[in-house]
DNA sequence: GCAAGCCTGACC
DNA sequence: GGTCAGGCTTGC
């Protein structure tokens, strides 16, 4: 599932492969797919950057001539890919648009079999409103903003980590390993972790996701990176998708339960739940 | 039937 | 406003 490592190793293979190349033209294979202004509108352009903010990757069009700049805005969802690839390369199945770059000989495919992923071309001033709904990005985001924006709220600390309009770029998979790392229990209400655990899951939250970038990504089950390679991070989790398995740091067994919907994984023993006494904070 | 991310909407 | 359940989609 592609969160904030898994874009951001996309977004530097874009950078590597696709910056500066000048869109040629795109195939809607499935209509609606890109949503916004018409896709038409990308044909011509060059792409003059590429950004992330959470797990949102924005590429930055260039403006020719008489024509304002645009941005492609993507979110890969769940099984959402972007793929290069040589025109003469079958199809993935549930290819919904390719777009051609430069003489048409490499195409950069967008492929998502359960269509939770989004496309958006939009103008400057449409992608600055959608970045300013998310909250800031779990990598750039200070201490003290991080440890502020819990406040008092009552909801288990692992929705708050999941939440991206307060945070942007955790998903299930870091989210769990965070809270492990930290040792925080993730029904924990997030008003109520200490300050010395949010202090550890500050540093929690930072350290994985910069482990998992450095390995591209974790791979659980389909993502790839641009040039089509998975992540390496999958034999670092120590949490997630380990149910009934031993804990890598005490030997207890891994949990899975359901918080706000979604499963999570933690060791009983390394994360306690919080004790309700005057003095648990 | 379950999993995922995220949007919508119901409830306090 | 905060919180969370429900629904979308499809391969396993």
């Amino acid at each position: 599932m592609p969160e904030l490592p898994e874009v951001e190793t996309v977004r530097q293979g874009l950078e590597r492969r696709v910056l500066g190349r000048r869109i040629s033209a795109i195939r809607v294979l499935r209509p609606g797919t890109v949503r916004g202004q018409p896709a038409s509108w990308m044909e011509g352009r060059r792409v003059a950057s590429f950004h992330r903010k959470g797990k949102t990757l924005i590429m930055e069009l260039s403006g020719e001539g008489s024509r304002p700049r645009a941005d492609l805005i993507v979110r890969l969802g769940m099984t959402g890919r972007l793929v290069l690839n040589p025109r003469e390369a079958p199809l993935l199945p549930h290819t919904h648009a390719c777009i051609s770059l430069d003489d048409g000989r490499e195409e950069l495919r967008y492929c998502d079999p359960r269509r939770f992923g989004m496309l958006r071309l939009s103008t400057p001033q449409e992608t600055e409103q959608m970045l300013h709904s998310l909250g800031p990005d779990a990598l750039e985001v200070t201490e003290s903003e991080f440890t502020g924006r819990m406040g008092k709220r009552h909801g288990a600390i692992k929705g708050w980590l999941l939440n991206q309009q307060v945070l942007s770029g955790l998903g299930n998979i870091y989210a769990d390993e965070a809270l492990f790392a930290a040792r925080v229990h993730p029904q924990t209400p997030a008003g109520k972790v200490s300050k010395a655990a949010r202090r550890a899951l500050y540093r929690a939250v930072r350290n994985v996701l910069r482990r998992a970038i450095a390995l591209q990504g974790t791979t659980f089950r389909d993502y790839i990176d641009i040039e089509g390679r998975p992540g390496k991070f999958m034999s670092r989790l120590q949490v997630y998708g380990r149910a009934g398995q031993p804990c890598r740091r005490c030997n207890n067994t891994v949990q899975r339960i359901v918080i706000c919907g979604r499963s999570s994984h933690f060791c009983p023993s390394c994360q306690r739940r919080p004790r309700k006494t005057a003095f648990s904070l």
